[in-house]
This record gives structure tokens, sequence and C-alpha cells, in this order.
RNA sequence: GCCCGGGUGGCGGAAUGCAGACGCGAGGGGCUUAAACCCCCUUGAGCCGUUUCGGCUCGUGUGGGUUCGAAUCCCACCCCGGGCACCA
């Protein structure tokens, strides 16, 4: 590998000293292997990362989202742990008490579906992929405080999930209902959304059924507001997923009434906006599922076909009845009265209503609702406007302000009050009243699967649902035989775990069989990383106050809804019950983007992922650090370039040989040439702090790169030891975050003797960057025609003159008369002539 | 259908008053017996003049607009990616 050109041969010179006047030049690149197992056993060993409250310090916590333990670590992952792994090492060299832990988010359908296929208990196939996961962190070099690892499917953790529900359950915040699932008749199992394909079941293609089952929920939409409101103070989210949850809970204000049906048997609620529209009103919609439907076409000539047309919209699921191209309907053949009118209006049964928002039913605008519009259009019904709209508004609903028209008493009212004053009427009446209605809808949070948390509820014939009593928690996964689901969870089919005492009569009962969504585990492990190994408590709230709230979390924007809005609604919760010192749990939000190969995600399930093994032999963790940092944007979606990560090892062994090799050092005395040296060293010096503190990792690489590539050229030129030897060390903490390994162990061979890492973060001379001169463009009528060295100070009359003065300038100019200068001095000045 | 992003060289991207930093790829040269490594040079398009350097025009998806000045701000359109629960 070693390569000598000339007469000698060194292998490392440590000193410094000992490089003044060497005149050796060699070819060689450094052993990352070696060097990257060295440091990752220090960093081990004298435990850099591992963290304790320490209230002399500013505390600083990291949090990447927990990942799944798929096994191996493809570059996409890595990418992100490029990011974090930064973070907590800059903040570390800034200072701070950082801590940056690392857990496993291992119960969920992927190991359950590979038991299902191999009979391997998934406990077994989970465990032996974290062994692999935290190997593949290791070569990674990353920063973790492994004291604190946990894992969802550890009974030590899964233990205070349960004891949640139970704190959740005893206010009235979990509850059972019924609520249909995706139900396969062939497989005889429950479906997950995302294993219905088009319909089908993935597994048989067979037409996948609706089925109502009695489900756990967490009562979250009692916290819409409380959700909703705090979002305002989240001002280090991006705006973008504020926005996504702030739709997602969705709060609109408006009036809840009832509309009763001719022949006074039925009535029936609709929610609605737009109280102030309701004389115009044609048709009203039902959604397929609303209980009068059945009713309402009992015995009239179309019954059948209408029950056809519920029977194949119940089957779709909401994205595909939003997704269909018109809307369609079935009139039931029955009327109801518009109750501020008695006029009779068609009512209709249509998909494009849903039953989980509202009441189900909507009373059909279409002069002030497009939706309503288009159905009205294509069904012949009467289209009435309330709202006065402009002269020549045609062949749309008219969505904007206006005088109320054709309203009766509303006539001749703007929107807010017309609103107003039919509300009153509707509480008057006693048929309606204001209502505020969410989007948001409770957390159903049964699954009818094994590989999960058990619900640790019991049910006996006498009491009813019994909750365990918190000393006989955890309640413990049994190993099973069987992994598929036979029509119930597979916990079903276990006796020993089913038949038990009820804690209540002590008669005999049975136990909950469904476990609990994965999203309750992640809604709360940050806290568990507080206090890890607390068997008393599921955390001590001394410790949880020191480090919350999570000063950095990272993680895919594939999370920007449910996780981060239920993560948001436990930690409310805790704060009620006295255990969080805080309201909200990430006060920064980083949402990266996915690293793509030929044109898609890198996931395993699509075959493209990259495996970094070959990389890390060839290259090295740290050349594939720098990669992922510079490869773009960290928040765009970023292509994969097989020959990247030869370019930044590349770089990487430029700067090794600057600082191993020996340069012809003049013992002189510094000169302008040394001067620049440090100003350019310093310049990077800034510009890669202010990048690294906005999140633009991909710049700061190429500033490093730059300030490489000033080196070089140094170095080429009478370079001084001492001037060098400085700017040098600050090229080593600079890259010490990002390519750790190298930087540690040039840092040991350069003559330090500390840890890099638990070095400051050096600050920037303000009078090295500086500049005293700068470059003035000069522009004609808005074209750059010239440049001029000027004082970075230069007045606005003098650089004019001195612009003036350019002969390009005047050739340009040529003798026109000068209309207008605007100088912006130092960086531009315009004339702009006839 | 709705919402949110995004369109810049051969490629990833940089740039908020100089378009193309930095890197990849490509081409040329040096070193070498040779190759690799490494080092140096060139690399948006078109054109002009020279003669080894200089200059001009065009150019950031398309078409408009605002401005002394637009990749950047505004309007319309096209294309790509992501999200979605037709939210009454």
């Amino acid at each position: 590998m070693l390569s000598v050109i000339g007469t000698h041969r060194i292998v490392y010179d440590p000193s410094w000293s000992q490089l003044r006047g060497g005149t050796l030049i060699i070819s060689m690149n450094y052993d990352h292997q070696k060097i990257e197992a060295k440091w990752q056993k220090r960093w081990d060993e004298d435990r850099v990362f591992n963290v304790t409250e320490d209230p002399s310090k500013p505390k600083f916590y990291n949090v990447a989202m927990y990942p799944y333990p798929s096994g191996d670590l493809h570059m996409g992952h890595l990418r992100n742990y490029s990011y974090i792994d930064l973070i907590t090492r800059y903040k570390i060299m800034q200072g701070y008490n950082v801590l940056g832990p690392m857990g496993w988010d291992s119960f969920g359908l992927p190991a359950e579906n590979r038991a299902i296929e191999n009979g391997i208990s998934p406990r077994i196939s989970v465990e032996e992929q974290i062994v692999r996961m935290k190997e593949h962190f290791r070569l990674f070099g990353a920063a973790f405080d492994w004291d604190r690892e946990l894992a969802s499917h550890d009974p030590h953790f899964y233990h205070w999930d349960q004891w949640l529900f139970l704190e959740l359950f005893d206010r009235g915040l979990a509850y059972k209902e019924f609520a249909p699932v995706n139900w396969c008749p062939k497989d005889n199992t429950v479906l997950a959304n995302e294993q219905v394909v088009d319909g089908a079941c993935e597994r048989c293609g067979t037409t996948v059924e609706k089925r109502d089952l009695n489900q756990w929920f967490f009562k979250i939409t009692d916290y819409a507001d409380r959700l909703l409101d705090d979002l305002d103070q989240l001002d280090e989210w991006p705006d973008r997923v504020r926005t996504m949850q702030r739709n997602w809970i969705g709060r609109s204000e408006g009036a809840r009434f009832e509309i009763e049906v001719q022949g006074g048997a039925h009535r029936f609620e609709v929610f609605t906006t737009r109280p102030d529209t309701i004389f115009g009103m044609t048709f009203c919609v039902l959604a397929p599922e609303h209980p009068l439907v059945e009713a309402l076409i009992s015995g009239k000539d179309t019954e059948r076909e209408v029950q056809d047309y519920v029977t194949a919209a119940r089957r779709a699921t909401d994205i595909e009845r939003m997704a269909e191209g018109e809307k369609t309907g079935m009139f039931t053949g029955a009327y109801a009265l518009n109750p501020v009118n008695d006029q009779l209006v068609p009512i209709y049964v249509a998909e494009y209503v849903l039953m989980g928002y509202g009441t189900g039913a909507i009373m059909g605008v279409p002069g002030q609702d497009q939706r309503d519009w288009d159905f009205a259009t294509k069904y012949g019904l009467e289209i009435i406007r309330t709202v006065d709209a402009p002269r020549d508004w045609e062949g749309e609903a008219y969505l904007g302000d206006g005088t109320t028209i054709n309203s009766g008493f509303l006539n001749g009212l703007d929107q807010t009050s017309a609103k107003q004053v039919i509300i009153e009427w509707l509480e008057e009446k006693g048929i309606g009243e204001g209502a505020i209605q969410y989007r948001l809808r409770d957390w159903l949070i049964s699954r009818q699967r094994y590989w999960g948390c058990p619900i640790p509820i019991v049910e006996c014939d006498e009491c009813g649902v019994v909750p365990v009593p918190r000393e006989q928690l955890p309640v413990e996964l049994p190993d099973v035989e069987d992994y598929a689901p036979e029509g119930r969870s597979p916990l079903a089919a276990v006796p020993e775990f089913v038949n038990t005492v009820c804690p209540s009569c002590e008669g005999p009962a049975r136990r909950e069989t469904d476990t609990m969504d994965t999203f309750v585990d992640s809604s709360w492990y940050f806290f568990r990383y507080t206090d890890a190994h607390n068997d008393h408590a599921i955390f001590d709230p001394a410790k949880a106050s020191y480090w919350m709230p999570i000063d950095q979390y990272i993680g895919g924007v594939e999370h920007a809804i449910l996780h981060l809005l239920y993560a948001r609604f436990i930690t409310k919760f805790l704060f009620d019950i006295g255990l969080s010192s805080v309201t909200e749990p990430f006060a920064r939000l980083f949402t990266q983007g996915m690293l793509v190969l030929a044109g898609g995600k890198m996931s395993k399930s699509k075959g493209n992922v990259v495996a970094p093994d070959d990389y890390y032999r060839a290259y090295g963790a740290d050349a594939i650090r720098l990669f992922e940092l510079f490869v773009g944007p960290p928040t765009d979606d970023a292509v994969w370039n097989d020959s990247g990560v030869a370019g930044t090892k590349r770089f990487l062994d430029r700067v090794w040989r600057m600082g191993t090799i020996g340069h012809p050092y003049l013992d002189r005395v510094a000169d302008s040439r040394d001067h620049e040296l440090l100003s350019e060293t310093h310049r990077a010096l800034k510009r890669v702090t202010e990048d690294v503190d906005r999140f633009h990792f991909n710049t700061t690489v190429s500033s490093l790169m730059s300030l490489a590539n000033v080196f070089q050229d140094y170095l080429g030129d009478q370079p001084r030891a001492e001037t060098f030897k400085e700017a040098y060390r600050l090229m080593l903490l600079m890259l010490s975050p990002m390519a750790p390994h190298i930087a540690h162990e040039l840092w040991e061979r350069t003559g330090h003797d500390s840890m890099l890492a638990l070095e400051p973060w050096p600050e920037w001379d303000a009078d090295l960057v500086t500049h005293d001169t700068v470059v003035m463009v000069v522009q004609v009528n808005g074209k750059v025609r010239d440049r001029v060295e000027v004082p970075v100070d230069i007045a606005a009359d003098e650089a004019e003159r001195i612009a003036l003065g350019l002969e390009k300038v005047q050739g340009w100019i040529d003798g026109a008369q000068v209309r207008n200068v605007i100088a912006r001095p130092p960086n531009v000045i315009n004339f702009v002539v006839e």
C-alpha cells in the first residue's frame, strides 16, 4: 500500500518539530479500518458519551426517532445518523452536557410477518437484528449513550406502557367501542391498511370486507384544543409540519341542528360551517354507513339498488372514496323538511359524505359549496344562491363574502351576522346550537396482533371490564406456537394467557387479547431514556425534568402527523398527572429528506438498498459520514451516488497527508501569505459554525474542502511550520464532529494529549475574518461590465468616482447621459444610462 | 380532486445585487518501465477577435409582470416528487 518516492521511507511522524525542514514526499492513504476501530474502542472505554444529570452545565437532549430494528443500517438510515451524531459531538464541544440515547421500536408488523412465514419467534429475530444494528452503529462511530438503551418489546419497558394505559383508563381517557377493521374472509384475519391493495388482501387477492370489533381508544380529542393552540409556541418546528398538524386537528366552527324527515317518524342531525346558507339547502346527504339509511329506503322501489350502492361504498377505503373522480350518490326516496321554511328537499346517500366526520349527514347547499354544486349539477338538483355573488359569477359555487339574499329573515346581513342570527334562531327553537367540530378522531390503539404490548385488562362475567392491578404488571407477552392470527389475536389461542382470575371478585375471567398500537410505545419512550432502568416507576420526574424537553428531535417527515401528534398528546397527559415538567416534548424539530436510488426511496421492500459493509471496508466510516452530510440539503431528498464516497475519502486522504507528511517548511518570519492562510481558516471556521447552526451540513463540508485546497496551495509555496500547525489544528477541530475517527487520530499524531471530542469548539477571530478590501461589481444598465478592488468601508460617492474612472465602464457609457446611479458599496454599483 | 414541496451544466448541488462554489463524471497533461495512487489544466451553449490571452450574446421548466437589477419577488401554465380523512 505504501509507495515511496525518493530514497527515504517514513511511516508516521507525530512530531511537528521534526517535520520542519523535511523534504520527504510519500503517497499514502490512511488505514481507516485500524484507526476507526481504535477510536471506537477509546470512546467506549473512556465513556465519552455516557452522561448523567449535571446542574453545572447547560443540558442538550438530542434524539433521533428510534428505529425499527430491521437488521441492517443502510445508507438511507446513515444519513439521519450522520446529522444526529454531528449535533451531539458539536454540542459537546460547545460545552453542553449532551444526552444522545438510542433504542429500538421493536414491536410491530414486520417481525410478526416474518414469524408467520418462517415460524421463528419475533423475539428471537428482533433481538438478533438489534445485535446486528448495534454493530453497525459501532462501525459508524456513533456517539450514543448506550447505558440508556431500551427496546419496546422488553417487559421492563412495556410494563410502563401498561401502567400508562391504566392511568389513562382511570381518568376516562381509555375506553372501548365498536370500530370497523379490514377483514379478509379467506385468510380469516384482520388486515392493516398497508395490507389492503386496491380493496383486496395483498396475500390472497380476496376482496376485503369491513368488520366491526369492540376495540380500545385513547381519547385524544379531549386534548384537541391544547394540541392545536400549543402549535403556536413551537416556533422551531418546520412550518410545514405545524400546518399539517393544524389541518389534521381541523377545528371548525359552525352549527349543529336537527332535520326532520317527511312524515315525522325520523330525525337526523347535520353539522355545517355555513349555517348562514341554510335557506340555500336544496338536498340532504347521508353517509352510506348512516344508521338511518336502512329505515329510509325500506319498502321503497329502489331499496335494492341503494343497498347495493351502500355495500360497495362501505367496502372502499376512505382514500378510495375520496379519489373517486366524480361524486356519486343515490336518492333514498325520502324527503326532509328544511327547518327554516318547511321546504321539502330530497335525501340522498353518497359516498363523499363520511360517517367518521361530523354527524355523517350534511345539508346540500350547492350555491355556496363546490362539492354540493358538482353533486347538484350531476343529479339535476335545484341551486339557490344565498350570498350575492359578483355579476358575472357563474358555473361554480360562490364561496366568497357578500350580502345574504333569498334567505328570509337573514336577508341583507353579512356572513358573520347571519351566522349569529341563525344560531340564535336554532337555539330558540330548540333544534340546534352553535358547535365546534374537529376532524381529529380518537386514537384507536387495539391491534388484533401478537407482537405488541398486551392491554392490561381482564373481562369478568360478573364484574365486566376490570383493569389489571398495577402490582400485577407487567402482563407478559407469552410465547406462542402459531403466529398467524386466526380471526382473533394469536393470544386468544393461548389458554394459559387468556384464562385468569378476576382481580375484583377472584372468579374466573379472561384477559384482553388485543395488543397495543406501536405508536403507544413511541409516544413516551423519550421520557424513559432519562431513567431507563427504573423498575419502580415509569421514570423519575426529577431526572426527566432535567433533560426534557428534547432540544433537537430528528426524523423523517413521514412522521409529521401521527407519531408527533401522539407524542405531544401523551406528554400533555404526563404533565397533567404531574410527571412531566413540560407540555411539549420537542422544542426543535428537524425533518430530513430521504435518500433515493433509481427513482425510489431506499427501502428493503423495494430491493434498492445500498448496504454499507463494502463501503466501510473500502472507504471507512468517516468517508461515509462526510458523504452523507455532503450529498445535498438535509431537508431535501438526495440521490445516492456510488462514487461520491470515493470523493470524500479522497478529501480525507489529502487532509491526512497534510498532517503526516513532511513538507519543505521554511524557518522564516510570518508574512502576508501566513496572514492570508489564517484569515482563510478563520473565515472557514465562521462559515462552518454558522452553517452547522442552521443545518446546512452540505455546505459545511464544501467549506472544509475549499479550505483544504487553500492549504494545498500554501504548502506548495514555502510554508511556515508554525502557521500551518495553527491552521491545521483548527481544521481538525472542525472536522471532529463530522469525521471523528481521522480527526482524533491526527489530533494525537500532531502532538495533542487531550481527547479531541471534549475540546472546546473554537471561536473565530473577528479581525482575521474581516476583509480590508473587497471586489466591487460595476454594472451598466444591470449588466456586469467590470470589477474593481475597493476598501470595505468605501463611501458611495468614492465608489462612484472609482467606478466611473474605469476604462471599460466609460466604454459602455460611451458619452451617454447617466440617468441614475444605484450604489450599494462595497458590493455593487450600477449606472443607469439612456 | 385538494394540500405541501421542487424544477439551475453530463450528474449531486452552490449562490437573496458577480449564476454554476464544492464534489462526482469526462477530457488533456505530469509523475511512473507500466498501472494504480497522487499532482496540474480544461469542462453551460453559441460567437468574435486575436494568439495562449481578451471580448460579446444567450442561459436557472415555459410565458408574462414588478425592479436600476430577478435563479431569488408576483401572476398564469407545464412537468416531477410527497401527503391526504371530498371535513360539509
